[in-house]
DNA sequence: CTTAATGCAAACCGTTTGCATTTCA
DNA sequence: TGAAATGCAAACGGTTTGCATTAAG
């Protein structure tokens, strides 16, 4: 199941949960596609408000977003920053962590396979039954630290 | 320096940096000293108005927190969760992160070696001058699970 | 037709700020 | 006395909701 491209489960997964499409849900979903890192709901917005795709209201991009997140197709990416980040949740091989500049706000993705060692050894021996997790580096980027 | 108990420290490095003493900095301190683990601004303000510590304006709780975040005595907990929660910087020994149950919202603490090794190698290969990270791992307490 | 999707504007709510007052050094 | 600390209430800003409209199945 993780091995179709991550627009078409979901469009699977809204089907399956008795969803009707609909042009700002499928835009959201096309970006969202198309980004390696988080994004805020007001950059999703801006930026399909901005280019050629679709607009789309502000509350919508909030429920949609929620509405992905609650299927397990999007996850929200806290940065310390004052908006939540949402990504898509991707195939393994793609799964990732963040970097944090508290200078500029910069946010890059990172993965480490030692540390996904880690963190699976840990959560087995640990009081909950984990289902994810977030990791998240702060620091200055490179700009930042001259 | 991080051998002198937190409180005093604290006090120090404000009074280092200008500062005059109060009471209601003052509860919040010896509160924040007495916990294990990290506190929503509400839950703070709720613990030293219903006993018998000083009440503590939110407004001021806000300031004081901010305030300690920004001399590094205090870190701020990103759980997913409405509200951001504080805890006291302590020594390595106590350093921890957080285990988050999604259903009823329980934060505990965790701690593991072997996890914060591949952290501080991983920092070295990254394109950030790391300063600090959280990690957060969501699931099931064993009563939500059940 | 019946239910979901969407936009708009208003409501929410955690957090911050302005301002007047008190307290510390 | 001058600067910092504090409380109160108002302001802020990201997110959510209510309601009317449109569109999918």
């Amino acid at each position: 199941m993780s091995e179709a491209p991550w627009i078409e489960r979901a469009e699977q997964a809204l089907a399956a949960a008795g969803r009707k499409r609909g042009g700002a849900r499928r835009a959201v979903l096309e970006l969202l596609d198309t980004q390696r890192c988080a994004l805020t709901a007001l950059e999703l917005e801006d930026a399909l408000r901005g280019r050629s795709e679709r607009a789309v209201s502000r509350a919508s991009v909030y429920r949609i977003l929620q509405d992905l997140e609650g299927l397990g197709l999007v996850q929200r990416v806290e940065t310390g920053q004052a908006m939540v980040r949402f990504e898509r949740v991707c195939a393994p091989e793609e799964h990732h962590h963040h970097l944090v500049c508290d200078g500029c706000g910069l946010v890059m993705p990172f993965s480490d396979p030692a540390l996904e060692r880690a963190i699976s050894s840990l959560s087995e021996r640990v009081p909950l039954k984990v289902s994810e997790h977030e990791i998240v580096l702060h620091g200055s980027c490179r700009d930042c630290a001259a």
